[in-house]
DNA sequence: TCGTTATTGAAAACGATTTTCAGTTAATTA
DNA sequence: TAATTAACTGAAAATCGTTTTCAATAACGA
């Protein structure tokens, strides 16, 4: 996702276009591994150097808002960013358990499943989130 | 799962089954929902008063160890958990948005998916998670 | 019952996240 | 371009959940 277009999307809400934000949205578009806040902060300094803790959490809460970061749960916790590829529509993430690196796919082939589980248990499923935790090649 | 059964992998363990552990593990028992450590504290505190909040955070600790107690990862956070139902094998939870409520299951029908993944990424894939989220019947 | 050892609870420490607030900046208007 | 204004910011303080420390207690075997 560029960053380019990670500017228009603030636009369209009334958002204002900041040297903080842009410094955040730089790190999250850049890498393609899953950060703590603490991590963004540090790599978004190397464009930003003023840039603030606080203002990382305020624009990592906006952006998974609108949908464009995602958290990773992992074991540990849930306390990790991964800046997302393709905003629209459904999508899951392949996680490297060594070095985060963060792969989205969207062919979860789970409508029967879910139906079934719909049927079973008279639950109305709304959402579903599958998360695969492995080791990527460049970690192997 | 039952208490007889829970106090029984205590012992196997050689951990002692003190009245704090029989208290997080009623308590887990009979609540078929996810709950944060200070709910369990709450309530494992009307069978026994004394029951501190610390004890919580490390009976927990050690039930997850066991694969006794499981985290569920909501949207805002990870710091709930759930009894297990069956502690051997594969499942994954059905949980209800409003209720809490935690239904296992383990034909999460993957196999393919994650071959799949496998093959077109390189990961070398060593495990899933799929939580599934809904509206239990009660609450509809 | 006694002795050993794991376990406990309270308080303090800790770390991550949020709130507060006065000052700053981006976008708009003239 | 300069003035205006509301959104945004960073630093410090507050807050919250969780972990550590440590002296006291309780479970279990002898």
């Amino acid at each position: 996702m560029k960053i380019a277009e990670l500017e228009q999307r603030l636009r369209e809400q009334g958002l204002k276009l900041t040297r903080p934000r842009q410094a955040v949205l730089e790190v999250l578009s850049r890498s393609g591994s899953r950060l703590s806040p603490a991590e963004i902060h540090r790599q978004g300094r190397r464009s930003y150097r003023r840039l603030g803790l606080v203002t990382v959490y305020r624009t990592l809460a906006l952006l998974e808002e609108m949908g464009l970061v995602q958290r990773v749960h992992t074991e540990t916790g849930c306390h990790s960013f991964a800046g997302v590829r393709s905003p629209e529509g459904h999508h899951h993430q392949l996680i490297c358990k060594d070095c985060g690196r963060v792969e989205e796919f969207s062919d979860c082939a789970s409508e029967q499943l879910l139906a079934k589980l719909q049927k079973e248990t008279g639950f109305a499923v709304e959402d579903h989130r599958l998360e695969v935790i492995g080791c990527c090649p460049k970690c192997q």
